[in-house]
DNA sequence: TTAATTATGTTATATTATAACATTGCATTT
DNA sequence: AAATGCAATGTTATAATATAACATAATTAA
């Protein structure tokens, strides 16, 4: 089971991280004769600023910022789609939210695990999930394509907050108001 | 598995569908004491009018036509709301659209099939699937609390013209060709 | 260097969804 | 039945997401 959960979730060199994502991608480009022009870059590189993913519009912003001009939605949705070409990054659907792919090339399941709490999206690669729909696929005669799989819930810090959270106010009783 | 594809791709009754569906959700909103109005009740009729997921403003269309008035956005989305509240339709995140669900009450997974060809969608409630996706969230700690499922491809129907298609164009090779 | 192609800029608009406030209708209590 | 409260709908405006269409610029290929 490939993940980047723990990577997510855990105190890392962040830096590392985007330029790995930025290595990987000049590679996949020079593999596929494509360009990686400075606008897809610059927006790949903002989808890796963080492990949470981003609205067009929000890169939009990020981008004006960066750049210094103002940036119309079609540069953005055009760099997006690009990147979604080449499978290094995702669309989360629920969301209208983009992410960088921690291993893009591979032939895996998109599975994102998303946090309510704190917008942090975990993509999980399952070869027994995959196998499982496809399995599922085949009974009902389903000649399956693609696939978009989203879990909600609560993040393994945000779920440790919640469930301290939960023992203080057994705690003590009389502070387990809601407000 | 339970699933509603044989239903969806295969020639029935669809009157019987519907109602159904409008039976159920009678009982539902008798049970949990909310009130099915005549706007509700139409929405949920136009989404079972099909197999096939509509747009908000597909519905606000159609049930324009169907009351002679014209309605507003905020009607349809207010219809759209209660509804998934009750777990009457569900919302397909990849194609902003919605659809009754054909088994509401139940616990089930959301998991949906959906064609590339003909937009029809069946739902399947699959347990091992659950609890695959239960363990994989364990295995993360990630606490999970809901989900969306949505795989693309060709139904069943589909995928068998599609198959005969090719067998007509590997028969004659010099009608193969696209346009 | 010219042409062809690919990428970007620019303007306008389509599509999906919600906010905010007014009005209506139904259900209770009196 | 009248008064009250609440739930539902009507209405207007606008937010948020995404694309169409056409002009220009940059890069590549000939």
């Amino acid at each position: 089971m490939l993940t980047n959960s723990r990577l997510v979730h855990q105190p890392h060199d962040h830096g590392r991280c985007i330029n790995a994502a930025l290595s990987r991608a000049e590679e996949l480009c020079a593999a596929s004769k494509a360009r990686l022009t400075p606008t897809r870059k610059s927006v790949l590189q903002l989808l890796w600023q963080s492990h949470q993913p981003l609205g067009a519009y929000q890169l939009q912003d990020q981008l004006s910022v960066l750049t210094g001009k103002s940036i119309a939605p079609p540069t953005i949705y055009r760099a997006i789609e690009f990147l979604l070409g080449l499978g290094l990054i995702h669309r989360i659907a629920s969301l209208n939210a983009y992410i960088g792919c921690p291993f893009p090339g591979s032939d895996h399941s998109n599975l994102f695990m998303i946090c309510n709490q704190c917008g942090s999206a975990a993509e999980v690669a399952h070869n027994s999930l995959n196998e499982l729909l496809q399995k599922a696929s085949d009974k009902a005669n389903f000649t399956l394509q693609s696939q978009a799989l989203e879990l909600f819930g609560l993040c393994p810090n945000c779920s440790l907050s919640a469930a301290q959270n939960r023992a203080l106010s057994t705690e003590s009783p009389e502070n387990s108001h809601h407000d």
